[in-house]
DNA sequence: CTGAAAGCGCTTACAG
DNA sequence: CTGAAAGCGCTTACAG
């Protein structure tokens, strides 16, 4: 098809054919060209077989630049996600650089899905969490798509309404400001239910939370719940500073190894961030010879495909992730048409998903229960 | 920064400032507003100063549509990856469309981080293995980028050099052709390596071989390197129909559950086609109580950042592979100034990585060698 | 239903 | 060194 429209083409140099060409061998003006491709104002069943064969002989595609320029629509959305630094190498062999976050990637897999039904593509880019131009990549970035999603508290709120002014936002866990929309998940029923099952189904007094990034408001609305539940229940919770991770399964490592090495003891149950990070986490009490979940518990945050492969399998909440990244897509796609919607918060529901790292039997589906 | 630019701004209105707007407020012409941002033909400093200024108070950034059509260069190169059919919803537990790709994700950042630095953005697509319409895809996209990074066997050789005469286009795991540049891990060198290490040093005389994507080079390469050295060493192979994976961790459970409850009995080892799939395989095996290394020794390729976190620690064979993606972007980025390179296919080196699911011991940097 | 023409927002010869 | 003008390849009022 590519094959019969290019070796066709009479033209085969290396400048593509244009509209002109087109209007050209059908022998109708570039408008009606323009017309019967762009389906509007149904032209004459003549001059839509003619331009169609123009098209099909000569292996025409309109430049998006041009289409971009006059119809004012590039049909791209950017998205921007956050990464740590990239080192050139030389790093030790637990640098986070070779790892890929599921989590954003499965959650772009699904704005691109959704993306490709409406004829958008897709412009990925990544940012340093501590990149000092941020601001002005995004700036940049919007110039080159209709609409920006933007993945984690890449911006503050105050800077995010102003980069609205110039193209519709979507946020993935942020929080909504009055220019921007955001999806998330239930971080606050979800972890609940999960520091519940912790503390009254199998009955744990010690719990230390795992953060991922710093400033990112899953991490820290996922660490708000963590406490509130371990307050109401009593019992005692370890975090801060030594329990900083990262969301990468190397930032879990690194913590456990600074808490062991330090001689800390470990609390009964670890509640993680997300999956990834409770991955590095059992890998590094496996190294130490802490078993999980016998010695102590684990568990992660989003269900990502990995948490059913490991052994014991991961104790964890599940998102919707490809759908929070088709939501987040189609939210973008009606802004770009209609302006701001009403509702400026999407909360996707979580749910508890039972495995063995928190200390239930293999294949359970109903944990034991323990006095309340 | 945004903030004083956009507040300051005496325009409020939705439609962000031109190089009109800029001219204007410098009181120069928009040719030298496009000269000094883009610095061409050395302006005067009094010049330079004046535009600066009136770019940093309106907020100006240059429109990406309006830049590509008038330069000629987008500055956007498209990658495209396979991935599984997305199934709606309904579908089991192990469907692969929750998974991503470890291997083309971590490239995708190597190519995206090279393309930072030449100013380039990345569109990403992907396309369903047996989606119908990859062809008339990959020309659309051919109109929004300035060349293609094509991930695995998208597109047969003819195929892709008609597309290759719209745009530069550099394969990734692919075979180079007349008319495009290839850049692939040494697929033969390291499964050679690989496989004589099962073979001679840990002496095993039965192999499977579990396939990734049919179609695909890597995959075809990689058992032909195993086939070769087992037969050299008058072992038996398994492989074929039955051992038909797909890259994922869900196809190699997949293969690993036909396999056990068709009453196939095992081989005494287990290769791989990457990582993914070894994830998989060790999932199922434990699954059915078959213990690894102990019954049966697992390998992986690529070494993504979960081979170390996996227990047993995968043996496998590790690409460059951020770099891969680097290097694909920088053939493409030279090409589509220059054109075409004297070399076709550049091959990466890849290394063998022993750790425990061989069956050598925990921390083992030398395999116990057992006679040759 | 169709065509001629203007215009989208830039870059870049071409003069001066 | 700088400005006026043409042109990149489309879409879309505006006439007819």
């Amino acid at each position: 098809m590519i094959g019969a429209a290019v070796a066709d083409s009479r033209e085969m140099s290396h400048t593509p054919p244009t509209i002109y060409d087109v209007a050209r061998a059908a022998e109708v003006s570039i408008a009606s060209v323009s017309r019967v491709l762009n389906g509007s104002r149904n032209p004459r069943q003549e001059t839509k077989d003619r331009v169609l064969q123009a098209v099909a002989e000569l292996g025409f595609v309109p430049d998006g630049a041009a289409r971009a320029l006059s119809a004012r629509l590039k049909e791209v959305v950017g998205v921007v996600i956050r990464r740590v630094r990239w080192v050139p190498a030389t790093e030790g062999n637990f640098a986070e650089e070779d790892e890929s976050l599921q989590f954003p990637d499965v959650i772009n897999r699904g704005i691109e899905i959704a993306a490709q039904q409406q004829g958008f593509n897709l412009l990925l880019s990544s940012v340093d969490v501590d990149a000092h131009d941020v601001r002005a990549r995004l700036l940049a970035l919007t110039r080159k798509c209709d609409g920006l999603i933007l993945h984690d508290r890449l911006l503050e709120p105050e800077e995010l309404e102003l980069l609205a002014r110039r193209v519709p936002i979507v946020t993935l866990a942020n929080v909504s400001t009055q220019a921007t929309v955001n999806v998330q998940g239930d971080n606050e029923a979800g972890m609940r239910e999960l520091a519940r099952h912790l503390l009254r189904d199998h009955g744990y007094r010690t719990i230390g939370y795992l953060a991922g990034l710093a400033d990112s408001p899953d991490s820290m609305a996922r660490q708000q719940a963590v406490a509130a539940e371990v307050d109401a229940a009593g019992a005692t919770l370890q975090s801060g500073p030594q329990w900083q991770g990262n969301y990468y399964a190397s930032g879990g490592t690194r913590v456990i190894e600074g808490l062991i090495s330090s001689g800390a003891s470990l609390p009964r149950a670890i509640i993680c961030a997300n999956d990834q990070t409770a991955l590095g986490v059992m890998y590094a009490l496996g190294q130490r010879g802490v078993e999980v979940p016998r010695d102590v518990a684990v568990t992660g945050f989003d269900d990502i495909a990995m948490a059913r492969h490991l052994r014991p399998q991961l104790t964890t909440v599940r998102q919707p992730i490809q759908e929070m990244g088709a939501t987040a897509f189609e939210l973008l796609h009606s802004m770009i048409s209609n302006g701001l919607p009403a509702e400026h918060n999407i909360v996707l529901p979580t749910r508890l998903i039972l495995r063995e790292s928190c200390g239930c039997p293999p294949e359970s589906t109903l944990p034991a229960r323990r006095a309340g």
